[in-house]
DNA sequence: CTGAAAGCGCTAACAA
DNA sequence: TTGTTAGCGCTTTCAG
């Protein structure tokens, strides 16, 4: 396991001295190694080796150097650095859409395993467009080591295609050839299902998500196939748009169809599905049971409390940054390409005995 | 007015070729002014010239460059660029904690501000801690050409040593010298007063944040005044912490007091303080009335929802990244060192006539 | 209008 | 163990 911290940076605090800039010392907080290094009475390459490459310098100049280091304020220079070595010690994260509470938890996963590394995250929104996508992909692409797709909208192609120039992995989705981080739905799925069995359910609906979007296939899929095993009717409406809006547009069609349940894609389109529910003076959970994928800030805020399947999304964040590390550091060979973090039931108040 | 777009970056879409890379063309998607400088029969520096100092070059000749770097599928390299530059393109967004619903809307105000102007954002959070915070903002100077602080929790001296040596904007406190964006909580604080005296309530709590932040002191002392002005008596409790749980905590003490109000320091702990209180079968607002602010995603779920004053976020993240950028082009004389953002109460449903 | 040349700050052979 | 010497890819004087 190499050690992941890009390199030993010199990393005592700064005392910004003079807010004036006293003429003496440096001008614009750029002190270079070569400063250092006539401080220290060697060549600035000595300087180099001695502040990252741990042992390849006698102790005693090591020392030395570090002292002047410390005296001068000295801090490397990122982008000198990154041009000879082609690389940057910073990583890419970019999501569908920063308005879904959903990316919170994997946004600070990552984030907090980026600095533990050593390693500047730098953000990106694609706001559930898929070229718009692509293109924020190849920006960010000419100055990170790595890159991490949340949720992504593009085809498969486009992300192997961005893979093979650089590391990258994959959040919620599954792609071939990609490290990908996806929960293991199963579980979660399986608990549901069997939850909403025992309420007495018989007849439920699945309210699909964007088609392009490939954790809505698999939620619709796995939860379609186990209905089937647990002898439950479950039939499929949509696609809607994966926002509280697209929850409340799609409460006239559920109340047509008759079912006891359903399942939503995820926790914003139930937390809609509730709101014009509620107005329209339908009682959840005694009229209908409604559940959400995901667990987001605000599920247990709701009225009722929303009934979820919940994502472990800071470890996918997490996981997906120490994944992409480790991608980086031994050029592409990656043992397991895929990653199942568990989901789970949450039950709370909106999931309710089947009304008669 | 300058352009804001750091340089005009030959933006063209790249169709990632091959997978495994013919051996004929470019190695590592690495082509530079050189291989273009070559294709199109001129010097690299009038590559340089031609793709980014408009008007510098003959018409031909640009032509020709611009065809050469779009069969080769050129793109500048950001490094390259910010050694002799000293300019990434690059500005940093330090929040104190990501968690916190708040700052959803603030990022993505300054990240799509950011990325219309051509320039990358990245993001950082300092757990609530000024000492982290001080250390990432230092880590996040090298390598940024701005840097915006919001909620910033480290002293004004601290600030002001950052904002000499790079352009700084800081949002939701005010710092003397340095550009500040803030709500202009007076509007919003006035109609609070005003809408609680309506309902009747004459002694009212304001329940404080932390000690460290300068919008929790700001929001109490106005809170303060304006009661004052309104003849409402007005007690002061807390401090706490700026979550659910804080919130959760303080209630005990808010039942103690007697108050038939209380203005909490922000959402989340009003949506604690409600939780808790509904859970000791206190009713709001037959009982007492509670109100937050900021209006964050999730005041219109709880039940009531939750009456608010709304600050702008998604105005102040665009306007802080706006004004960062405008420092940047300048250099440092700024018009005006305070921008001010109206706030607004939000009456939902968590108040309502003073109890008996 | 264009070419030549120097250099941004750092790293990485290669010598010594 | 340390110094010397080239660059990394780009910008930017300075000449022509």
């Amino acid at each position: 396991m190499p050690d992941h911290r890009p390199l030993d940076d010199h990393d005592d605090d700064a005392s910004p001295s003079d807010l004036q800039g006293s003429p003496g010392d440096s001008e614009a907080g750029s002190v270079t190694i070569y400063d250092v290094a006539r401080l220290a009475g060697v060549n600035p390459s000595t300087v180099s080796r001695a502040l990252n490459k741990p042992g390849r310098v006698s102790a005693a100049t090591e020392k030395r150097i570090r002292a002047a280091a410390t005296t001068l304020n000295y801090h490397v220079n990122p982008m000198a650095r990154a041009l000879p070595t082609g690389r940057t010690a910073i990583v890419g994260l970019l999501v569908s859409d920063f308005t879904n509470p959903v990316f919170f938890d994997v946004v600070r996963g990552a984030e907090s395993a980026a600095t533990a590394r050593g390693y500047t995250l730098v953000l990106a929104e694609s706001e559930e467009s898929d070229t718009k996508e692509l293109e924020h992909a190849n920006r960010l692409m000419r100055m990170v080591d790595g890159l991490i797709l949340a949720t992504p909208r593009m085809p498969d192609d486009d992300i192997r295609a961005l893979a093979a120039q650089k590391p990258v992995t994959v959040v919620n989705r599954r792609v071939d050839g990609v490290l990908s981080v996806v929960p293991d739905l199963g579980s979660g799925i399986a608990d549901a299902v069997r939850h909403l069995r025992s309420l007495g359910h018989r007849r439920i609906a699945y309210l699909a998500g964007p088609e392009l979007s490939w954790m809505a296939g698999q939620r619709g899929e796995l939860l379609a196939r186990r209905c089937e095993w647990a002898q439950l009717e479950c039939i499929r409406l949509g696609p809607v748009a994966p926002t509280i809006e697209g929850g409340r547009r799609s409460a006239q069609s559920i109340r047509e169809s008759g079912v006891t349940a359903v399942v939503a894609y995820n926790d914003l389109v139930a937390i809609g599905l509730m709101q014009e529910l509620a107005e329209a003076g339908i009682d959840v959970p005694a009229e209908i049971s409604v559940l959400g994928f995901d667990d987001i800030f605000g599920a247990n805020l709701t009225s009722p409390t929303l009934t979820t399947i919940k994502s472990p999304l800071r470890e996918e964040g997490e996981f997906s940054l120490t994944s992409l590390l480790s991608l980086i550091d031994v050029g592409s060979a990656v043992d397991r390409p895929l990653f199942e973090i568990e989901t789970q039931l949450v039950v709370r108040a909106s999931t309710g005995p089947a009304a008669g």
